[in-house]
RNA sequence: CGGGAUGUAGCGUAGCUUGGUAUCGCGUCUCAUUUGGGAUGAGAAGGCCGCAGGUUCAAAUCCUGUCAUCCCGACCA
């Protein structure tokens, strides 16, 4: 029977409700009453956490140091960067009084914050020994959208956004390029989403930034969603801050920057690429409870002793385990850790106890094993690899049969319209041309990947000799 | 910011046309029996009808404004 107040919309009847109808459901997070500023509750904000660690460790791994910046950025310190301002102007939150006083200086909410990390950076460096500088803040950022959508795109959302200083054009290009590369290997590695890397074209690059390099990944419904940038700045910011080091030629010099964020969006990603009409389905590497332990028949004592020896067992061995011991039936547990993506069920009862067994069941497709119980903690482990593969090579197939090639008007016309996903273009790199995309299909240039396959030689809007390819497709 | 839709208990809703005691289901709480795919019975609590004005003897209902959410377009991570 349907529990009216437990059914969640299908993908297939309306994919956008079913999206909200997840992140309400699996308790990821509320409304609060302030358009696009959620509430992230505790199970979400958990999945946030465990990316994190995950991406903690990496970037102390490559010489990261976290910092914390205010809140607030002076007007006048913010409008020194002329297309950084250019770009962020018509979306910022600005404090205009304080206590019972106007203002002079009104005080911006950061929507990112480079000039802070750049002012500060012109008062600590000085030499090129003080180089390179690699900081690293966890914050939250404000930007006045004027549509928003649970983690896809907030008023606020939480982050990270790095920020370098190189004394060399070439050490802060490779920065950007091995910050692309760690996030890139968070999807892979954690969250079990593969992305097309790439570099943007000038139309879509970061305010302020000679190079944006980004990772795509496609949702079900056929649309990108931007999920992770990286940016090399050139001395630009140098200049408009005054960033100088006097150099081993002992000259002054203008060092070379970058700055690269991913945000809570990679959580509408996971939701998206792995939810089914069940609900979530979490990558087991960044699920915040990684098995639920529901034992059938409680009140015999002796299911309630072994499923808490096998709690005590996982918890030892490292993994995150609940023993969920209220008293709902069987049948409730099953679906509330479905609708929440826990990667593993372990079933235990009598039956199972008196053959020495327990039963796994695999979220990610449904399927059960029988586990004898002298394999608890190699099995459980075992599984949950399995399962990160099996979520991995689903989304790598999806992303590979919707990447298709578009020779024509009639080709981009199909694949953007029809069948979702990216077109593949050869582009001849004139502007003109891919406005001209977004006029007739809405659909941007996501990136030039760094895989370039070239598959034609002229440009389908044009006819123009055409030598890169681009992937277009409607994005969030 | 334009076009459309919707706001009534934690969730889903009836009532609105034609103003007059706030409707039902789920969930929640208590007790009992249950437990291998959303258990059953009995009892109970829970509402400024999104918010603010207005019309009226009287507003969930009519009028104006406003806020929020969802969908479709233009901007962003």
């Amino acid at each position: 029977m349907e529990n009216k107040n437990e059914a969640i919309t299908r993908q297939e009847d309306d994919f956008a409700q079913w999206y909200t109808d997840v992140c309400l459901k699996a308790e990821l997070m509320d409304y609060s009453s302030v358009k696009g500023f959620i509430i992230y509750r505790p199970y979400g904000y958990a999945i946030w956490e465990e990316i994190q660690n995950a991406l903690n460790a990496k970037f102390k791994g490559v010489g990261v140091e976290n910092v914390y910046m205010p809140l607030v950025i002076p007007e006048s310190l913010f409008n020194r960067e002329k297309e950084h301002v250019e770009g962020f102007a018509p979306e910022c939150l600005i404090a205009t009084t304080g206590g019972a006083n106007k203002l002079e200086d009104p005080l911006i909410i950061r929507p990112t914050s480079e000039t802070l990390f750049c002012e500060h950076y012109a008062k600590v460096i000085s030499s090129y020994r003080d180089l390179p500088k690699r900081y690293n803040q966890w914050c939250s950022v404000v930007r006045w959208e004027k549509t928003t959508r649970p983690f896809l795109r907030g008023s606020e959302f939480l982050w990270q956004e790095g920020h370098t200083v190189y004394e060399t054009a070439e050490e802060a290009r490779k920065d950007a390029l091995r910050m692309l590369e760690i996030y890139d290997s968070l999807g892979r590695d954690f969250l079990a989403v593969p992305f097309v890397k790439g570099i943007k074209t000038d139309r879509e690059k970061f305010a302020g930034a000679v190079e944006t390099y980004t990772i795509e990944s496609l949702m079900p419904d056929g649309k990108a969603l931007q999920s992770g940038t990286t940016h090399y700045f050139g001395t630009s910011f140098a200049e408009a801050f005054d960033i100088k080091f006097q150099g081993r030629d002992g000259k002054l010099t203008r060092p070379h920057q970058t700055s690269w964020g991913v945000s809570t969006r990679l959580l509408g990603s996971i939701i998206m690429v792995h939810g089914d009409d069940n609900g979530l389905v979490l990558p087991p590497r960044v699920a915040p409870i990684q098995v639920v332990i529901i034992p059938i028949q409680m009140k015999r004592p002796e299911v309630l002793a072994k499923a808490n020896e096998y709690l005590k067992t996982l918890q030892e061995a490292g993994i995150r385990v609940k023993l969920d011991d209220s008293d709902h039936t069987p049948g409730w547990k099953y679906h509330e850790y479905e609708m929440k993506g826990v990667p593993l069920r372990l079933e235990v009862g009598p039956r199972d106890i008196e053959n020495g067994v327990f039963v796994l069941a695999k979220r990610n497709d449904g399927s059960k094993l029988t586990v004898n119980e002298s394999d608890l903690v190699s099995k459980v482990k075992e599984t949950l690899d399995v399962v990160h593969n099996e979520m991995y090579q689903k989304a790598f197939k999806y992303l590979l049969e919707h990447s298709k090639e578009a020779r024509s008007l009639e080709e981009l016309d199909t694949i953007l319209n029809k069948e979702g996903g990216y077109a593949k273009v050869m582009w001849c790199g004139d502007e003109a041309c891919e406005v001209k995309i977004k006029e007739l299909y809405q659909a941007t240039a996501r990136c030039l990947p760094f895989d370039q396959i070239p598959f034609d030689d002229k440009c389908p809007i044009c006819g123009r000799k055409a030598e890169k390819v681009v992937f277009f497709a409607k994005a969030y």
